[in-house]
DNA sequence: CAAAGATCGTGAATCGTTTCAAGCTACGCT
DNA sequence: AGCGTAGCTTGAAACGATTCACGATCTTTG
């Protein structure tokens, strides 16, 4: 059995011989390397979780997708779990995941309190926070609140003055660094505090973008710039305005956020701000590495990228 | 520790007392169960496998998440593999998947030899196929031919004599199978051999079937009926004919595939065919869990569930 | 009051792998 | 020839939880 190990593992301890003896034994018998027992034994798991709110948006799969590549490439797997939005569940997720016995660990936390995180930090766990800035743990985010400003900047450019922020649950912290944003920008361009009113949805969906542009129209007068908390409520209202006949960009401009694949292809081609998810995915990953690597003289890092205007026709 | 162990599994064993302090000396200390351990004596892993092609088409994390939800009521957790489109990658996924001891397997398979699935089998893992049907493995799956049927018998009785098939590579059985139900469709209306010609794109995605449109565009006569193999391809395709300003449904078309949540909200509302995902991964679920539960007398069994036309606007 | 019975806690073996010390073989050197 | 050494192989302990047989304590009853 030690020789078997070994040939797995130091193949340079075992006789040529030897060796292909037991490769040959291996193939014919069919052989699994039972993943368990190693990891019991050797207390590290050459796993990591990554816990993202949903996979029904192209943004988070985009991100983790970026995320497994290096760590496929290091040697890694990964564990994917959805909180699904609930707290509940997302606590389920990092229960499962503890247990795994994962070692490390890509979260982007819905309601992740400092206390967990510790408390994971504590069992040895490196915690990488997407989306969201914390002293203490690394963090890969992007700047939300300057790509909410880009956003209004944009459309504040174009001589709008009535424009609409149209968001998910306020629960979401991005978001509503999005909005803290767009509204810093109105206030710069001198804009009345009344210019940039919010229509909160339950969701950040498509059909709670076209919910959204029902509820735009009944307004009067109407809003001529609206930017949207991400790209799926803007296509979802872009696409129920142009059905009611309203011209996009010369009615009502539209911008969305992160730039998803969908984006580029919808109707109106959609002018967004990009995040860029492969870079998040990644550096997130290379801070979880490091810091499984090498945990005693690990420093934590928070890094901020830079959102990007992408300007199409949709605005 | 025998006790911790009785306290945490069977409870019932143990006096209130004990249980109690037990209880509070597990909260103090922040003791995490061991999965790994535990399994490695069991034997057994209580998480099953989902692999599917990508998280990129709704359509396959929604049959996850139902998945999901049905394994976690039951006590299981699901591991999430995607291939990427890629045998090399499906390999690895399963490779993983059998390593991490999983007790079972869901599988929306690329390219899995049935010389594989028989070993899968040998090492106890219970395996359920999704979209394709094969002997001695349970699977669920729709019947695609049909649904290909009901697509172009749509357009047919919508006095469509022009039709286009817009597919993804042509190693997608399930693709190929829609076709082959929408070319019998045709020729039991009397069609002629070429009156449904086909497209293939490299991928299912929106930017293909944005990339179809154009070509469809070059056609000389237009083709006025266009049966899309999924949904992305569709809301892609028709996009780009709208902003070519292309009528749809009345100069050309539209049928879709899946009915993802996108569909009801695309700019045309998209007619298209159901596939009832959520059933298909609770029965998934539910068939895995029946033959890891009792292995010994479990009967493999084929589902065929039924796809549904969903008539909205687009044909 | 003593013995049987019921109830609950304890300790050791076990799962499959890794790791490390100790053992073995063969070879070279003096 | 004897001994040291390098190169491989073998065997046993260990990881953390479960399980089961056994032992301890307390209750009950003749």
């Amino acid at each position: 059995m030690g020789t078997v190990s070994n040939v797995l593992n130091r193949p340079n301890l075992v006789a040529e011989a030897t060796r292909e003896r037991v490769q040959a034994a291996i193939g014919e018998l069919g052989f699994v390397r039972n993943e368990t027992a190693r990891q019991l034994r050797q207390g590290q798991s050459h796993v990591l979780g990554v816990v993202v709110p949903t996979m029904a948006n192209p943004y988070f799969s985009d991100v983790g997708r970026a995320a497994e590549t290096v760590m496929n490439a290091e040697g890694f797997d990964a564990l994917w779990c959805t909180s699904e939005g609930s707290p509940t569940k997302e606590q389920r997720c990092l229960d499962f995941l503890e247990e795994q016995n994962v070692s490390g660990l890509l979260i982007s936390p819905l309601d992740l309190g400092a206390a967990r995180v510790a408390e994971l930090h504590g069992r040895g766990l490196a915690v990488v926070l997407l989306d969201r800035t914390t002293a203490g743990v690394c963090s890969v985010a992007v700047d939300h609140r300057a790509g909410g400003a880009l956003a209004a900047h944009h459309l504040l450019g174009r001589r709008h003055r009535r424009l609409v922020f149209v968001t998910g649950p306020r629960s979401i912290r991005p978001v509503r660094e999005r909005h803290a944003g767009a509204v810093r920008a109105a206030r710069d361009a001198g804009l009345d505090e009344h210019a940039l009113t919010t229509l909160e949805q339950p969701e950040m969906t498509a059909s709670a973008g076209r919910d959204a542009a029902r509820r735009l129209l009944e307004l009067d007068p109407l809003p001529t710039g609206v930017f949207c908390g991400n790209d799926l409520l803007a296509i979802g209202l872009i696409n129920e305005l142009v059905r009611a006949g309203v011209k996009v960009p010369t009615e009502i401009s539209v911008v969305g956020y992160d730039d998803i694949d969908l984006a580029a292809t919808a109707v109106v081609p959609l002018t967004t701000v990009r995040q860029p998810r492969e870079e998040l995915g990644r550096t997130a990953t290379e801070l979880a590495l490091a810091e499984t690597g090498d945990p005693e003289q690990h420093e934590h890092r928070q890094v901020v990228l830079s959102p990007e205007l992408i300007v199409r026709e949709s605005a």
